[in-house]
DNA sequence: ACCTCCTTGGAGAGCGCTCTCCAAAGGGTC
DNA sequence: GACCCTTTGGAGAGCGCTCTCCAAGGAGGT
């Protein structure tokens, strides 16, 4: 018998042909004569031959994997526990399953974690990678582009950069949600925005922003919040305090928004009856919220699906031109406005 | 000039040495005369040069990755909005990265979805498996054994099986709810139990009822939930009509308690005054709850990783035979009890 | 001064696979 | 029947790396 685990060579052996015919069998490369093949198939589940992963990928210089870079947002495995990672997650592996590739996790949340990436990829551990990043400083996407890394991103990129990426239309979110809260009467209208160094944060201000003035309301105070449930309270706590006839608020995600929400209730006001809060992004705190928020949302398992199609056909097709692919934001109509 | 990527060939020329020399230093393994090492760094420096991965694990036999499968659970991508899955990758991330080892994601919810996986793992494409299943009847322990792929579980196998596994005492966690239900006064108690084809949903409430009996309470009604908030909501309702006077109520995990806590505010009930709720893992939803559930803390993030620690140790020694580490559940109190 | 031992660099044999090149054989065509 | 073209199997050269062996040289013991 065969000592150790099965090579293309025994196979060959007990099928009595070359090791360049089982490969061709096994790749279903050209042809082979039915009865041939016959032969080595059952050569192949007598031996129990597997291909070994790393002496096809040495020559084929294809791995079957593709890097998934969580990057930023504060830092720290807890990303994970933000639903937004959860959704993107579930959007590459869903498109990859289908393409036999597979994701390998990478937090690149420090310089020295930043390092190791580059390394990692420049190795030719995968064949590509997709970077989910939020602010706009983040060197990665410069250091991939340099180290001939095949990339794709889940947001534009701080700077014009040769590089796929897919994007949200921010500014248009902000603008839906300017105009539901002006279409139900808001006229004392705040907002919170997402931390001011994430270019989405930002856009989603900007948008809002722009559609109130449009509508005649040229000033909008915002308080910064973190995009967490406990900044959305505080900021939420501040423009109270600041603008107590508020009556309509717009937090740049359900996270905020949910903490806002609380903080409306606390201090006894009623929502959507006394102040209107539109939350964004769709996200499961939307709808477990009470009352569940009325919010922009964002589809974000489809576009880190796309994100991963691109990334794919890239790969085969590496003299393509970098593609941008920008998703509408939709309005979801549920209880706080 | 070198063309293309540069090779351990092109460093070793270029520094005068031969190719083992350069792969010494690389490795660090074995001395090498400090001149002619900074000699060899300095080509590597000039030429750029980085290992190739699938050259260097094909005589190595080591890939730097694991594979990490998420499986059952009610299948689909849409797992990893579960906060529970994103605690698991949390810690492993967190422990996997300090290691230099990276995960790659699999889910194995379709019989052709665990084919393929054990394929996968079975070209060695990484060096082990943690494999995170709550099915008892899950077959990917007993295929990963059989296909001699090094694995570690996170819940103990359906039977009883040669692999390591971490786990938490869950019955131990169900009496923690009942004494703490006991002890605040509670004499009407009844239990929404997870899927009872999951070990630790019976385990649950077999800790739970067996608490109760020793307290004095031989019969505690309970409903089959889904460990989500939409069936711990229906369960509470159904429980509501078959027993109205219930002022307790253990919930197999928070997901269902914060559906519970919601039916019961929405039925004018007071919690935890008029219905006390004790819910399990002290996930997210435990705290955004209101009011904050009191709840059985698993480690979630503790137990990943060292379902990770213990992985890594199998692989530097495939001989050690298979450790089980089991976790105590801890009482959190909140508002809810 | 001779021998042994230890240190350190080089040569070269693989690891298991793919893929290009050849050769042999079969089938048309005139 | 001679010729060419097409089909199909085999041989063998790597892919880039590690690692075992071997040789050379210096240090130390007697």
């Amino acid at each position: 018998m065969i000592r150790g685990i099965p090579t293309l060579e025994d196979v060959a052996r007990v099928a009595g042909v070359s090791r360049a015919t089982v490969s061709r069998v096994v790749n279903g490369t050209r042809n082979v004569d039915p009865s041939l093949q016959e032969t080595v198939r059952d050569a192949i589940e007598q031996t129990g031959y597997t291909p070994n992963h790393a002496a096809r990928s040495l020559v084929t210089r294809r791995t079957g994997t593709v890097a998934l870079i969580i990057s930023g947002a504060g830092g720290g495995s807890d990303v994970f526990v933000d639903p937004f990672f959860g959704r993107v997650t579930a959007g590459v592996v869903d498109f990859l399953r289908g393409h036999s590739v597979h994701p390998v996790l990478m937090l690149a949340d420090t310089d020295k974690a930043r390092t190791e990436v580059v390394e990692f990829l420049k190795q030719g551990s995968t064949d590509g990678a997709l970077l989910v990043t939020t602010h706009a400083a983040e060197p990665l996407p410069d250091r991939l582009l340099e180290a001939g890394v095949p990339a794709v991103l889940y947001a534009r990129p701080g700077r014009p950069l040769p590089v796929s990426f897919v994007d949200l239309d921010h500014q248009a979110g902000g603008r839906l949600a300017a105009t539901r809260l002006v279409a139900i009467g808001r006229t004392r209208v705040a907002a919170i925005s997402g931390p001011l160094d994430v270019p989405a944060s930002q856009d989603r201000l900007t948008g809002f922003r722009d559609a109130m003035a449009r509508n005649g309301f040229p000033y909008v105070p915002a308080v910064e919040g973190g995009f967490t449930a406990g900044s959305g309270a505080r900021a939420m706590a501040r423009l109270l305090v600041e603008h107590p006839d508020v009556d309509g608020v717009f937090a740049a995600n359900d996270l905020m928004a949910q903490g806002a929400v609380e903080v409306l209730q606390a201090a006894g006001k009623h929502v959507p009856g006394d102040v209107a809060v539109v939350g964004f992004d769709d996200s499961a705190p939307a709808t477990s919220c009470r009352p569940p928020l009325t919010t922009i949302r964002q589809p974000v398992e489809q576009m880190a699906a796309k994100m991963a199609e691109v990334l794919l056909t890239t790969l085969d097709d590496p003299e393509a031109r970098p593609r941008s692919i920008i998703f509408e934001p939709e309005l979801v109509l549920r209880g706080s406005a």
